[in-house]
DNA sequence: GTTAAAATCTATAAAAACGATAGGGTAATT
DNA sequence: AATTACCCTATCGTTTTTATAGATTTTAAC
C-alpha cells in the first residue's frame, strides 16, 4: 500500500506544478484544495524541502514553491524520499539494500527472484514519469 | 513492503513444489527448512488450503501437499490471497476497488494516473510467473 | 477395539511496529 | 504586531507478527 504521506506529497507537488507561477503557496491553501490534514501536510512539505524539491518562505506572503521544473522532477526520486524503497523486499532494493535473516542464499530464493522482476518493472514506470507527465 | 505472511507463504509453496512428491509434508519440516516461525506458518498454510492451493492430511503421516501442478499456480492468485490487492492504491485495484475520500474526480488525480501504470506493470510480472518458474 | 501419539485445526491475545493526526510553542519575515 | 513556516512531542488506531492453549482428527500399535 502507498502511504498517505506519499499520496499527499504527490498531490501537493502536482498542485504546485499546476499553478506554475513561482509565487509561494501557503500550506493551508494546498491542504484545503487537496482535502489533506494541514498538520500532516506540514511535515510532508518539510521533508520535500529538505530533500531539494521545494523552497519555502516564511512570514506574510510566504509558503512553498517548486525549485525545479516539473519535467526535471523524476518519480523515482520523489517516491524514494516519501515512501522509501521501491522494492517490496529489502534484499532486492538498490538504495536500501538489506540481507534477509532467513535466507542462506538469496540467489536461490524464489521470493527474491520474483520481487526482482517486480522492482524492475516498477522502476521503469517511475523512471518514465516526471511531475510534468502527471499534470497533463 | 511485502508482508512476511506472503513471503513465508511463497517460500512454503516453493518448498512443496521442489519436493514434487505428492506425499504430505509436515509443518515442522517446512518451518525448519525455511526458517519460519512454525505457528505463524501454520496459519498461512491454512489460508492457502482454504483458498484451494493446498490439501492437508491430519494425524500421523499427515501434512500439507500441493493440489495443483506448479505450472498451473499463477502468481497473481497467490499474491491476492496472501497479500491482498496488487494495486498500491484502492482506486486502481481491479479486485479490491474503493473510491478515495479525498478525490473529487479520480480521472484528474495524478496519483491515480501514476499508480495505474505501476499496477499494470506489476500485474504483467505476476501473470507471467507460475510457481514452476520460481523453482528453476 | 482401545489407547496413545502425531498431526492439523481453532481461537485468542499480546506485543511490536507503523501510520496518521493533533497540539503547542519557536523562529523568521513582512 | 501579524503572518507564516518550522519543530518537537504525544496520541490514537490499525496492522503485522508472534505466542499461548487447547480441540479435533487420523493413524498405528497393542
Amino acid at each position: 500500500m502507498l502511504s498517505k504521506k506519499t499520496k499527499y506529497g504527490l498531490k501537493a507537488l502536482t498542485y504546485l506544478a499546476s499553478i506554475s507561477s513561482k509565487e509561494p503557496v501557503q500550506i493551508a491553501e494546498i491542504a484545503k484544495h487537496e482535502n489533506i490534514s494541514q498538520k500532516f501536510l506540514e511535515s510532508i512539505l518539510l521533508t520535500l524541502r529538505r530533500n531539494g524539491f521545494l523552497g519555502s518562505k516564511k512570514g506574510k506572503g510566504g509558503g512553498y514553491y517548486l525549485i525545479k521544473e516539473p519535467k526535471d522532477i523524476i518519480m523515482t526520486s520523489v517516491i524514494r524520499v516519501l515512501e522509501g524503497p521501491i522494492a517490496m523486499v529489502p534484499c532486492v532494493s538498490l538504495n536500501f539494500y538489506e540481507k534477509c535473516d532467513d535466507c542462506p542464499d538469496e540467489n536461490e530464493c524464489s521470493v527474491h527472484k520474483l520481487m526482482l522482476q517486480v522492482r524492475d518493472s516498477a522502476l521503469e514506470v517511475y523512471r518514465n514519469n516526471t511531475l510534468a507527465d502527471l499534470i497533463s
